[in-house]
DNA sequence: TTTATATTCAATTGATCTATTGAATAAGCT
DNA sequence: AGCTTATTCAATAGATCAATTGAATATAAA
């Protein structure tokens, strides 16, 4: 085999990856399994796919060996294969990001831009949440929020934000995070938290930053 | 236009990215360009593609808005769009290194893995050729050294290395470098000059890497 | 053992991708 | 203007992909 044979090769297994990360779907099953692991029926519903589909892109990410399975039971919990998963997914977030106009637009059509200016940083969060200054606020599910979270967030999910308005006091200030850079949920809920005057801002990234960041969970 | 709908456009956005990141051809070409820019044609010539072919995908990865083009007379230039390519791409290089067993094998049937358990990190490097201690070799094709290298590398392409063992002195060390980390170039170099009494290493990674960590050029 | 649940498998359809071919365009040269 | 060179365009054929459907496994519960 000549050296190009060989290099050739080996472009075409990171090729493979590439091709995992060229559908849509999987790439929001990537997202998800950031969160924690996951059923394939519970990927399903999250994501709306077919159970059939769902089971079909699991096991293609996990031939391309990004995701490993565990068995319990009758039920198969899928789980991505480390961080370097999650780093890869932001990698190419950021070139969309910086690449694609359409990115931007979308990005400004649902997300305040001022917010977006101001996003506290994890390691602001960590001083301020020490010395009793924030209330940290997961807005995931339960289900995501009970695989992991920050130190000392409480969890309302975000359908749930507006039954509870009250159990924050005005003078407080309320620090929201979600699934990550791109998660809607922390917008959301900052924003429905200012309408009712409480102070609130949003964390840069999401979960699963901040465990790859090393930091408490 | 729901918050879901919103969401997965945007990773139908990512996945435009990852869809020209499926394609071995593709990212050999990304790889040819984060030496510097280069023609349609000398693409072509460097990757065994055919002009039309070549021409097509580059004009994928520009719609994707990983290059750039830059019109000189007759002849499109194109180059990568930014360092976060760069960065993109060796991150999918390292999540296929960590989980396909296939690109272990293959770098393990190619590369000296003596040789990559010591090779030289780019600060030491720097302090090192500031000293005088070491001649930094850099074996790439005339073209990208032409485009940018390393401060005092002098230029030998792996082709001609032989006829030119005479101009190193058994004394000097020689640190070897190519275009990245799965770059053979170095490896045959490095095996080329201790078979014939040179003290040589390899630089960990290559020119692009070099470039974008803010090291001179 | 029968029944229900969770997941995977297999076959199918329509769509998209890759590489090839030959023609079209555009810029420089004589 | 005619000729050459570099690149792009357009059409094509074979391969691969995504989603659907219904059947097949495998585990747990009754």
């Amino acid at each position: 085999m000549s050296s190009g044979n060989v290099k050739h090769e080996l472009f075409v297994q990171f090729a493979r990856i590439g091709k995992v990360l060229s559908n849509a779907n999987r790439l929001e099953f990537i997202e998800y399994l950031a969160q924690g692991e996951r059923s394939v029926e519970s990927l399903a519903q999250v994501s709306g796919q077919s159970i059939a589909n769902t089971s079909q892109h699991l096991q293609q990410l996990r031939l391309a060996g990004l995701v490993t399975t565990r068995k319990d039971g009758q039920r198969v919990f899928y789980q991505l294969s480390g961080d370097d998963v999650v780093l890869l997914l932001n990698s190419l977030r950021a070139v969309a990001e910086r690449h694609l106009t359409e990115v931007n637009h979308l990005v400004g059509l649902y997300l305040d831009t001022k917010d977006d200016l101001e996003p506290v940083l994890a390691d602001d969060l960590l001083a301020r949440v020490r010395s009793g200054e924030v209330t940290v606020l997961d807005v995931r599910p339960r289900e995501e929020y009970a695989a992991g979270h920050l130190p000392g967030a409480i969890n309302i999910p975000l359908s749930e934000l507006e039954t509870h308005l009250n159990d924050f006091n005005a003078g407080q200030t309320v620090v929201a995070y979600c699934r990550g850079p791109y998660c809607v949920l922390s917008y959301d809920a900052v924003a429905q938290l200012r309408k009712h005057g409480i102070k609130a801002k949003r964390l840069k990234d999401g979960y699963p930053e901040w465990k790859i960041a090393g930091l408490p969970v």
